[in-house]
DNA sequence: TCCTTTGTTCGATGTTCGTGAAACATCGAA
DNA sequence: TTCGATGTTTCACGAACATCGAACAAAGGA
C-alpha cells in the first residue's frame, strides 16, 4: 500500500470547512470519526464497518484528505488516529459539538472495532 | 410559487445530523447561513448569489428540508430566518463552530444582499 | 380579465459520490 | 525468492448533486 506513502494531511490552515463538512456528512465517516473519539490510535485492521475493504479505505482517505484524521504506517499495517488538537485549532468547537450530536443520535452506530482485539491501542508490542 | 405550502420544516428532533452537514457542505449554502445569521429575516429577493434563481432555489430548498433555515410566504413574497434557536435545541453549539469557522475562512462570500433594500428586515411595511 | 412579479418545478446535462470486484503494491515471514 | 497478509488503486456502475433554461403557478395590480 504505497498510498500512505503518498498520504496527504494537510496543515490546520490548508483545512477547509466545507471539505471537513463533506467528510462528515456520510453516517459511516461519522462513525468512524466516533470510533477515533477516545483519542487512542487504532490499527485498520480492527475497523468493523458494513462495507467491502476498498469501500473502507475510501472513507478512511476521505477523512484524513479532509484533514480529520492522521494515518501512520508501521511495516505492513496502518494505524488511523482522530487529529483533535489540529482540528480544535483550525474549527474550534466543531468537533466536539459534532460528536455530541453524533452521540445523541447514535450515527455510524454501524461501524466498530473488531471482537478480539477491540481495544487495540495502537502498535502491537 | 405554490411550493411554500409544501414547505417541509423538521422539527428539531427530526433534523438529521448528516443532512445538516451536507447542507453545510456548499459554500454558497454557508455563505446564505452567514448572510441570516444576524437572525434578520431576509427577502428572497434581496438574496445575491452568482448561481440562477433555479439553483437558488434549490439550495435553500436545500437549507429549508435540513432544518436550518424557516420560510415563510407573504402575498407574492418570501421571507427566510435561520432558525438558530431550533439548531442550537437540537445540535448544541454547532451553529456557532460553524459560523466561526465560516467567518474566519470567509466562505461563500460571494453571497450577498442587493445593494439598494440591503438591510430588508422583513415583511416591507 | 390580462399582465407582471415572484419563486417553484421540470427536464436535461455534466459532475461527484458511494460502492464493490479485481488487480496491484508493499512488507514480513517461510 | 516465493508466499501470505494488508491496504490502496483502478474500473465500472447507479444514485445523488449542482446547474441552467424554460415552463408553470399563485398573488396583485392595471
Amino acid at each position: 500500500m504505497v498510498v500512505v506513502r503518498d498520504a496527504r494531511h494537510p496543515d490546520p490552515d490548508e483545512m477547509t470547512l466545507t471539505e471537513v463538512m463533506a467528510a462528515l456528512s456520510d453516517p459511516i465517516r461519522v462513525g468512524l470519526v466516533r470510533l477515533l473519539s477516545d483519542g487512542q490510535e487504532r490499527g485498520w485492521g480492527v475497523l468493523r464497518a458494513p462495507v467491502s475493504k476498498s469501500t473502507l479505505s475510501h472513507h478512511l482517505r476521505v477523512l484524513r484528505d479532509a484533514g480529520l484524521t492522521r494515518t501512520r504506517q508501521e511495516g505492513t499495517r496502518c494505524y488511523v488516529v482522530l487529529r483533535r488538537e489540529d482540528l480544535q485549532a483550525r474549527f474550534s468547537g466543531l468537533l466536539e459539538a459534532v460528536l455530541a450530536a453524533a452521540d445523541s443520535e447514535d450515527v455510524g452506530s454501524q461501524v466498530g472495532l473488531a471482537l478480539d482485539d477491540a481495544a487495540t491501542p495502537g502498535p502491537p508490542n
